[in-house]
DNA sequence: TTATTTAATCGTAATATTGCAATATAATAA
DNA sequence: TTATTATATTGCAATATTACGATTAAATAA
């Protein structure tokens, strides 16, 4: 199969593992944190820095955008990626809450 | 390939994607959410609540475990997992510094 | 002992992900 | 125009994930 059946979640549910797809790749969590360290982000860089071949960066970058992450801007014959403020803060926002579940102290184990 | 090269990341970056990965599917959102409401759990009840297969529940919950994120105390013929206290404590910590990175508003998309 | 109950494991099928070489595309430079 | 540069896309191979039926294992009940 290797389907999810999403259908079957409730909408938050399937929002809170769809951020976490985002950052469950190394090279994902990379991207993300040399954006927030140069704020201004070109693709070159980025093979330059993470070992990975550029046909690689690229899907992964892709990737964050689909999820929303990320937005990219023509700049020339490079591309300047960043974070998407708002989708950020919205992802922050649902991953924060999940995060701080608090558990009712009569822990059985 | 499908084969990700964890030995080029940093470790905290790895460590990021693997408690990312934990959260990156529906389904162990659920079944870490009920955890979280009822505090004792058993693999049954998350059979009944979320409209899985056994098998499949019990996966997911070997997946948790294995990140570390829950424990399992065998109860008579049933089994109680719960929240590892420390490594969520822990997984939250990471994460949560990962979500608060500050992008420099020298944004330029 | 023999059910019964509950969860884990095995085996398998289908789909997803990761990675890269090769190629295509798009913008600028000569 | 023809390079050159930078990124995207395509196609493919290898591995991972998701899901479930069938079976197994372990504890309790009869």
């Amino acid at each position: 199969m290797g389907l999810t059946k999403s259908e079957i979640f409730t909408e938050e549910q399937n929002q809170i593992a769809t951020i976490a797809k985002a950052f469950a790749h190394p090279a994902r969590v990379a991207i993300l944190q040399h954006i927030f360290n140069s704020n201004t982000c070109i693709c070159g860089d980025l093979v330059d820095e993470i070992g990975l071949a550029q046909a690689t960066i690229s899907q992964h970058l892709r990737e964050l955008k689909n999820i929303g992450l990320i937005k990219g801007n023509i700049e020339g014959t490079s591309v300047c990626y960043c974070i998407d403020e708002d989708n950020w803060a919205n992802a922050k926002n649902l991953i924060s809450q999940f995060l701080n579940y608090e558990s009712k102290k009569t822990n059985c184990c």
